[in-house]
DNA sequence: GGCACCGGGCTCTGCCATAGGT
DNA sequence: ACCTATGGCAGAGCCCGGTGCC
């Protein structure tokens, strides 16, 4: 794989004698107008980039390319001023792996400095991202999706070293193929930036007196894709709150995080914070005892990233449903759906006259399938 | 066959602030 | 003075089915 890598260097040296030249990416001259350089005067002794007036030509082949200008120029207004860029080149290479039109417009409208990369940047970073991609067509999907996570950097090489860290952390190729799909920003972190966080949670399963520490944060990793595009301030304030609020042991906290409790650590500070406040203020009203909360949140952590107002309106609705508060704890599983479906179900079992208390609630925790499937045998046979 | 348990799948960008370079 | 590269932030759930036990 290394190998393929290896073009890379001397991809600077080359910029800087495009640029020394003030002369357009070789390969690419074709495809540009001729009057790009008329309209420019490229001459040393002007005036620095920053007093340029925009460049008129390069509106023009925005405009061309369908871009909604005044959207770049909102977001990145210097890309305008700039005297050489590559928009035709970076258009047509997207071309070539299958972009359409429309998205090549889109992302230069949504990340402009996209048209500064040189077709080698261009043509060595899609390869880096091939090497766990398998289609050009997926990598289009995801430029489409977040062009500023392919392109914001413009060191290659940065990209390469980050990719050999994560490999080397014991990922399997599938959570490698899914950290990049789900959460593609990981990749144009820094190098520095991924371990520090991988590092960081180390540290946390040691504190806690765990033994494995490198399957620790590879468990977090794998469970939650989000953790390494957050800061490492911002889980550990998370860590902390969910050990102050439900005074875990440390043999309690290391079990929650590197399980289900992972989902909930990229959330923000403050939003874990409101919504174990309001829980904790909803069940007690409700007549649950704090060690009902804590074994709520430790049995079923996701029913923190539940924002307090849709949850409300759940516990709402299925208090309402005949359920009572004691077969939710029994079985917060059931929070897992949304009220919108928990509604129609309740409906439907009102219907035919289900009894709660006699078969629990455990059929509110189906999958579409399985409950159509119950209902079918309970109306056919009702005994 | 029916149930509970459990884990996994999908998914997540677009903007702002700022250090550092020219 | 201006630009680029990079870090960081807010935003806010739902669904499916394998497996093993009875």
């Amino acid at each position: 794989m290394a190998s393929r890598f290896k073009a890379i260097i001397g991809l600077h040296r080359l910029f800087s004698l495009q640029k020394a030249f003030k002369c357009v990416t070789v390969q690419c001259a074709t495809v540009f107008p001729l009057q790009r350089f008329n309209s420019v005067t490229p001459n040393e002794n002007e005036p620095k980039a920053s007093v340029n007036p925009e460049n008129e030509s390069l509106l023009e082949n925005l405009n061309l390319l369908g871009v909604d200008v005044k959207m770049a120029r909102q977001r990145q207004p210097g890309v305008f001023r700039r005297v050489f860029t590559n928009e035709q080149c970076l258009a047509k290479f997207l071309q070539a792996k299958g972009a359409s039109r429309q998205t090549v417009a889109s992302i230069i409208s949504r990340y402009p400095r996209a048209i500064t990369r040189s077709l080698e940047y261009l043509e060595q970073r899609w390869q880096l991202w091939r090497n766990i991609f398998q289609t050009d067509e997926e990598i289009v999907s995801i430029l489409d999706r977040s062009p500023e996570s392919f392109f914001r950097s413009s060191d290659n090489s940065k990209l390469e070293k980050n990719i050999a860290y994560l490999s080397s952390l014991k990922l399997s190729n599938k959570d490698l193929h899914r950290l990049l799909a789900t959460a593609p920003r990981t990749f144009s972190n820094s190098l520095e930036l991924n371990r520090q966080m991988v590092e960081f949670l180390e540290d946390v399963c040691v504190e806690l007196g765990g033994t494995g520490p490198e399957e620790f944060a590879k468990a977090i990793i794998s469970r939650n894709l989000y953790v390494l595009i957050r800061s490492t301030k911002r889980i550990k304030a998370n860590i902390d709150n969910l050990r102050a609020a439900l005074k875990l042991s440390d043999a309690e906290l290391l079990v929650l995080l590197q399980g289900s409790g992972a989902k909930i650590l990229d959330l923000s500070n403050e939003y874990l914070k409101n919504n174990m406040a309001s829980l904790q203020e909803r069940l007690l009203v409700l007549g649950c005892s704090k060690e009902d909360v804590k074994t709520l949140i430790v049995g079923y952590p996701m029913v923190l990233y539940i924002g307090a107002t849709t949850l409300s309106i759940k516990l709402d609705c299925l208090l309402k449903g005949g359920i009572t508060m004691e077969q939710i704890l029994k079985k917060p599983k059931v929070l897992d759906y949304s009220t919108q479906n928990v509604t129609a179900r309740l409906e439907e079992l009102h219907e035919i006259g289900y009894n709660f208390k006699a078969n629990g609630i455990g059929i509110l925790d189906l999958s579409q399938k399985r409950f159509a499937a119950k209902i079918e045998k309970l109306v056919t046979s009702p005994d």
